[in-house]
DNA sequence: GTCTATAGCTTGATAGAC
DNA sequence: GTCTATCAAGCTATAGAC
């Protein structure tokens, strides 16, 4: 509270919280209804700042939408390279694929943290199924991650086929964009009995689903799921 | 060339002919920008036809959207009725399981056909992840024949838990959808190794480490891979 | 069934006072 | 850093001549 010479009782410097409060709320518009499906306007009228707001912090709208991602991106992939660093290498393969595989999604479903990542699952969802988005965004966001996870997959894996790991990470996380976004399409489809809000078991299903499909297409794979 | 009365030569019914230009263009640009991303001026335009066709045609933009993917799945789902209903139930509860994904796939990864259904699958990853296109579309053109699908791998394999094949099958179209949009993300990856645009080896690819996710997590399923 | 013209709004972005 | 006013462009949709 001071700062103030001698008496602005209005024009406090908030920059910082209208900012924030933008991001916060692009992020709920832009993973509904899509980049072009989000005006300036809304976000601006929702977030209750000025029109003007958008274009003094963030320059422009795209420019905004990327700063919407770099948001939640750096501090989950941060917290990945910490948790699959910290797997113990054990002497059974499944575990040790599961315990990567849940290292990587475990930031993703936010177990105990205060952000609500929801919406962030969404837009990324639309993100990873986007060709367009793809060199603007994903590659510069996302690659480097999906690599620590591939290299570590091959340290644990091997397959017939030199290509067979890309396709399969690669089908992992294009299942998990989906799952993660909680379309309600499972919830519909299975009649209720799946809940796709339940984001621990659709992880864990998730896990079993893709260590399964690693699993059984590796080198001596069909067999037990002992020691390599 | 008659049904001219007397001369005709620029009036010429071909309504039909322009109804199917905009149906062409409108797919290609829905695919590449998304429904809000694309403005009934840029698929007139591009169509070479007047602005107000769309409208006459298809009364509003959102019609147009829903023709454009009732135009391809009529035709998809028909025929992967078919195929399914032909597959011939083997000993073999691996080989089933592998003859009935290949059919849900085939008449989407357009074998043979003069069709090009790139922009459709496009489309669909589009459709699949957005959840205001569930309950507007993916519902009623895509709900039937999942149920379909989840019946027929129910006759081959039995889960631990009820809610399991929804939450397998889940993955798999999340999966499916993503790899077939053709992004380029597995190629970018895997440094070129991988090639999203070979089709056949996506489906090949996709459905081994479906049955790899699904036999190994059904019941008695960690073994071999023979009869039930 | 095509084409012109236009109504009525919304869009992203900026200039300039405060 | 906020707020008003506004621009130039684009938008969906329709009316009416041909």
């Amino acid at each position: 509270m001071s700062e103030g010479s001698k008496d602005t009782p209005r024009t406090r410097l908030d920059g910082e919280q209208t900012r924030r409060k933008i991001l916060r709320v692009a992020e709920r518009l832009f993973a509904r209804d899509g980049y072009e499906g989000v005006s300036v306007r809304r976000i601006t009228s929702e977030s209750g700042v000025e029109l003007s707001a958008v274009n003094y912090h963030f320059k422009s709208k795209e420019n905004l939408f990327h700063s919407v991602l770099a948001m939640r991106v750096d501090a989950i992939n941060r917290r990945r390279i910490a948790l699959i660093g910290a797997v113990r290498p054990s002497e059974d393969v499944e575990s040790s694929l599961r315990a990567i595989l849940d290292a990587f999604c475990l930031p993703f479903t936010d177990p105990s943290s205060t952000e609500d990542l929801s919406n962030y699952r969404q837009l990324l969802a639309h993100v990873i199924n986007t060709k367009r988005w793809q060199a603007k965004t994903f590659q510069h966001h996302f690659d480097p991650i999906v690599q620590m996870l591939i290299a570590n997959v091959r340290q644990l894996v091997e397959f017939e086929d030199e290509e067979d790991v890309y396709w399969y990470i690669s089908f992992f996380l294009g299942a998990l964009a989906n799952a993660f976004a909680e379309t309600g399409r499972v919830d519909r489809i299975s009649g209720g009995i799946c809940d796709s809000s339940d984001l621990d078991r659709v992880k864990d299903k998730l896990i079993d689903f893709t260590v399964g499909g690693l699993m059984r297409n590796c080198r001596a794979g069909k067999g037990s799921s002992g020691a390599a």
